[in-house]
RNA sequence: GGGGUCGUAGCUCAAUCGGUUAGAGCAGCGGACUCAUAAUCCGUCGGUUCCAGGUUCGAGUCCUGGCGGCCCUACCA
């Protein structure tokens, strides 16, 4: 049996708008990946849901006067509707605002951590709004700069003499969202989160040596050069005080009461993640399984023995995935405590002789940007998802943004690379599946015609399947999606060397065997190329399939390929990827240029 | 301010630990072919590896400085 594996990406902002920048960073590299397991046959769970706790949320929702769940449960919606359009196939797209069981697992968290000893409480001051009733984060406060002048620095940094400020000290303090909202200095608490012992737990040092050895080097260079070995880890809060998000449990684990916790929440970063188990908890009930399988190892078993945890997430999350929430799961262990606990609040995580999986790998992408300037929504400079899917079709789109992703570095969306590379796949790709299945319809009667002489080239196309077939596999179980990509493409152009070597055209004219021997060899390629080519581009996949006449295919090994055989009755060959116009192109960026420049004035 | 990262052909990207003459695809140019979506196949052109120094037998790769892009950062998910 196959260890499970759980493949999760990056939780959406509920507030946030959709764009190319997050479907190539988080969604459809994991979506690739899951696709390619579930060919395999894998015991893969692919979870993910809408982020939607925050001050981003609840500022929104009052913005426009709708209660916070009505608010969120848009964004949700919104997020589910590009995902779907988008083919990223979710086991399960949930909401870290649903209560159960997101709002006791947090909590459970969160009383696990307090009652290890990793939590602090500490006393501080913060800016505070009389008029909204609450303390703002530093984002949302502007007054006077207190190195320049400045009237409008923000909480963070003077827009003007570009200082970082501390907000407790900006003068003349107000709110970003209404300017008679004066704010003033109150005293509070929050609880911290003691990162600094985490490098060196004996219960995470051996996880962390060998997670840096398999990570892509993107990342190996942001968590240990810079922050481990860098800045070194600090103290995080994980409370906030908030009307919007997981209520602080008023009593620990041995039954004392938590003091003044009226008002505070966990910290949006603290329950997001936790957001990746329940939904996971909440497929695993809807479908009859069992979560912890994928969640939970034994104690005893070599972490490489239990689930394969997989993050995938924009570079913008690393910190979190890779020591943050890490941190969190190898510090819920209660070993030999949990007896004490009183029944009500026992566990449903990892109790005695167990322990909460660690991520194998965090393969985070870099960002994404259009034609060299950041995705903007209210600059105009940006591309409709909606719209752009409609135009040019999900498969399109998401091949392009494979081949465009920022595996190693940011990188661009340019419209002239989404024509040329679309237009090679229907060159290379529809265009030599295409060509054989026209032929075989016109003179062969639209049956797989019987094997014929060519030994020595059957050889050969045998090996190009199997090359190409582990060569897909590797980069896939590598993360590198554009190398997997060059060898579903490679398989075909193989496919166009063979038939430009043996010519079936011209043995048509002399020796009718013969050519429908090649052919018999040709049509060989097809079905691998269908299965390689699916979890990139699943409807074309699909299509071609159908014009092969074959049934959708039964999970399990790659190899060996499914055999076309003599006499098998093929499907109606239709063009398999359409091809774009360049005035097309043309307009295309003429109307993002002008978006840009009216949304300018 | 501090830190990180990237800069390679007209374009998009490769290049293992520092190791032969820096490789592909696209675009361009020339040819072959006619089954196919003006497609495919062959050949060819194309480089001061951002700049200036340094270490080394040897540097795209390591070091120092500079320029440019991007990211992170002291209670932003």
């Amino acid at each position: 049996m196959s260890r499970p594996i759980l493949v999760t990406s990056a939780l959406p902002y509920a507030n946030g708008a959709p764009h190319f920048g997050h479907l190539v960073g988080a969604y459809l590299p994991a979506d690739i990946f899951v696709r390619y397991h579930r060919l395999l046959g894998s015991d893969v769970a692919f979870v993910c849901g809408t982020d939607e706790h925050g001050v981003a949320n609840t500022l929104g929702a009052e913005r426009e006067g709708v209660p916070y769940q009505e608010y969120v449960d848009r964004g949700h919606r919104r997020w589910q509707a590009a995902m779907d359009r988008l083919g990223i196939d979710f086991d399960n797209f949930s909401q870290t605002s649903r209560r159960d069981p997101q709002y006791p697992l947090a909590q459970e968290f969160f009383l696990r951590l307090l009652k290890n000893g990793r939590l602090k409480r500490r006393d501080i001051r913060q800016l505070y709004s009389p008029a909204t009733s609450r303390f703002l984060a530093d984002r949302y406060v502007v007054g006077t700069c207190y190195v320049c002048g400045c009237e409008s620095a923000r909480g963070d940094e003077c827009p003007s003499c570009g200082t970082w400020l501390e907000a407790a000290k900006l003068v003349n303090p107000r709110s970003a969202e209404d300017a008679d909202d004066k704010l003033e200095l109150r005293e509070t608490w929050q609880y911290e989160l003691d990162l600094a012992p985490f490098a060196t737990d004996p219960a995470v040092k051996p996880w962390l040596d060998e997670l840096r050895g398999r990570m892509k080097t993107n990342v190996r260079s942001f968590v240990f050069d810079k922050t481990i070995e860098g800045e070194g880890l600090v103290a995080r809060p994980i409370t906030r005080d908030l009307p919007w998000g997981v209520p602080l449990p008023d009593h620990d684990l041995d039954g004392n009461p938590i003091e003044d916790v009226d008002g505070k929440v966990l910290y949006v970063w603290f329950d997001a993640p936790i957001g990746y188990i329940s939904s996971t908890i909440e497929w695993a009930r809807a479908t009859g399984r069992d979560w912890r399988r994928y969640w939970i190892r034994s104690a005893d078993e070599a972490p490489d023995k239990g689930p394969r945890l997989i993050h995938f997430i924009g570079k913008d999350n690393i910190t979190f995935h890779c020591i943050v929430f890490p941190a969190m799961l190898a510090w819920q262990t209660l070993e030999g405590a949990a007896g004490e606990i009183p029944e009500k609040n026992k566990l449903r995580g990892a109790g005695d002789g167990e322990r909460w999986v660690l991520p194998e790998n965090v393969p985070a992408n870099e960002f994404f940007n259009l034609e060299g300037k950041k995705f903007n929504k209210s600059t105009g400079w940006v591309i409709d998802i909606d719209e752009f899917v409609a135009k040019y079709g999900v498969d399109r789109t998401r091949f392009y943004l494979a081949t465009a992703m920022p595996e190693t570095a940011d990188s661009d969306f340019l419209w002239r690379e989404f024509k040329a590379k679309t237009d090679t796949l229907a060159n290379v790709f529809g265009n030599f599946a295409v060509r054989i299945l026209k032929f075989v319809g016109k003179h062969f009667d639209n049956r797989v015609p019987p094997a014929h002489g060519f030994e020595d080239e059957a050889a050969r196309v045998a090996e190009c399947i199997e090359t190409r077939t582990r060569q897909v596999a590797d980069a896939i179980e590598g993360y590198t999606f554009r190398k997997a990509i060059e060898g579903f493409l490679g398989l075909a152009e193989d496919g166009n060397l063979f038939l430009d070597r043996t010519a079936p055209w011209k043995l048509r004219k002399t020796d009718e065997a013969a050519c429908g021997g090649a052919l018999h060899l040709a049509l060989q390629l097809l079905p691998p190329l269908s299965v390689l080519a699916a979890p990139f581009i699943p409807e074309t996949a699909a299509r071609l399939r159908a014009m092969l006449n074959l049934p959708a295919r039964e999970p399990g090994p790659l190899l060996p390929a499914e055999p076309l055989a003599a006499g098998h009755e093929l499907g109606t060959p239709e063009v398999l990827v359409q091809k774009i116009e360049a005035d097309e192109i043309a307009a295309e960026v003429e109307a993002l240029n002008a978006r840009a420049e009216s949304a300018d004035s």
